[in-house]
DNA sequence: TAGATTGTTAATCGATTAACAATC
DNA sequence: TAGATTGTTAATCGATTAACAATC
């Protein structure tokens, strides 16, 4: 129901108010939460407006308050159920953040093609077969799967996926991915962050450092 | 000078048409790669002019010239300079992206605040001690940094950075960074994609699947 | 020629920002 | 009260899509 830039912006917002909180901030105002996220305070009372919160011209908002009624747009109440395909550098990588993350993040299973993978436990998750993917999910049930397989294996993996009905993945294999209009598809691209950033940088000093050439 | 949003489907146009290109495909229509990156043929075709090049009403585009022509437009010509601090799972997943992607991309150093790591080869790379960070800058050159530190080491190392002088960062931190207006910063959110496409199935599935309570 | 595709402009859409009355 | 902040609507901005003459 909420804007998916909303939504984004919510995961933010719930992350710094967890920050503040520990710190011992009770209370927030718009413009404060804006600048943790070098956003806009009218921005901010906007995304706030959508989860139904609601602020005092004094105080601002209570950030306790806040987070309860972010939880209940962000969170399933019973959790997220979560398969990961590709257990390489990054696959560890969210096994490690997830593991950490928080209860409603639910782990049900990581798979890998590799036998030398294969029961090994990482972070705490014991590794599984990819051929007992459609086991898994038909057993545990599953909400979210993450593909963090090489490029070339992730179109297969996600039609597996669709098929065993999952309706919710995020990709981080550099290859944009085709799923049917009813599943959720969220690209983590790497590739092109690494590479946009490096065209923005030279865009911005054309003509004030090396001029196309002139040197040497 | 190009769109943001333009840059990063450029990059991917980039990396399908090499594909399709080391596949024997000479020429592509723009609702060809429309279809790849599950775009409109329009925005393709738009895209495409701000790089220069010109397509044929009966055979397409030139995939070889259309590669090249990318290139100009995203590339550096002598390449860009990367530092990465924190090899963690995630630095280590980024090491070895950028090793075997393409010869444009050039690590300068990857470094650690671990002494276990340091000297440590990592996907070809040596780990360095991030209290060389500087000296690494000023001696190389540095036009891209990559942080992929723990979030509460994150903001640091961004200062230090942007002290040294680089101008482009990714952060893979999953906290906000503060930079000055001159400085490019994009932020992969690993955290907040898994948690955006947990609530967006939950809300598509609000009502035909668990109705807010009613089971034991 | 007829048919498909390109290059480009105008129309649409959605998201952000500005503004301001209402509140404390 | 005076001053700051909220909630919300209207104005702005940018990006996407539709449309279509020109081209091959």
């Amino acid at each position: 129901m909420a804007p998916e830039k909303t939504v984004e912006r919510l995961c933010l917002y719930r992350r710094l108010l967890k920050t503040a909180l520990t710190e011992g901030e009770t209370n927030i105002f718009s413009h404060e939460l804006a600048e943790l996220v070098s956003g806009s305070a009218a921005q901010v009372r906007r995304d706030l407006m959508e989860v139904g919160v609601t602020g005092h011209s004094k105080r601002g908002y209570e950030v306790d308050h806040l987070l309860t009624e972010i939880d209940k747009v962000l969170d399933a109440p019973h959790g997220t159920r979560i398969v990961l395909i590709g257990v390489g550098d990054l696959g560890r990588a969210m096994l490690r953040f997830m593991k950490g993350y928080h209860e409603r993040i639910k782990v049900v299973g990581a798979f890998d093609n590799d036998e030398a993978k294969i029961e090994r436990v990482v972070h705490g998750f014991r590794c599984k077969s990819v051929t007992d993917l459609e086991a898994v999910i038909a057993s545990s049930g599953v909400d979210v799967a993450i593909i963090s397989t090489p490029a070339d294996a992730a179109q297969a993996i996600c039609d597996r996926l669709v098929a065993a009905g999952v309706r919710g993945i995020v990709n981080f294999a550099p290859v944009p991915l085709h799923v049917p209009g009813n599943v959720k598809l969220e690209r983590v691209d790497i590739a092109t962050a690494l590479e946009k950033v490096a065209c923005l940088v030279r865009q911005a000093t054309v003509g004030c450092n090396v001029p196309e050439e002139a040197n040497d």
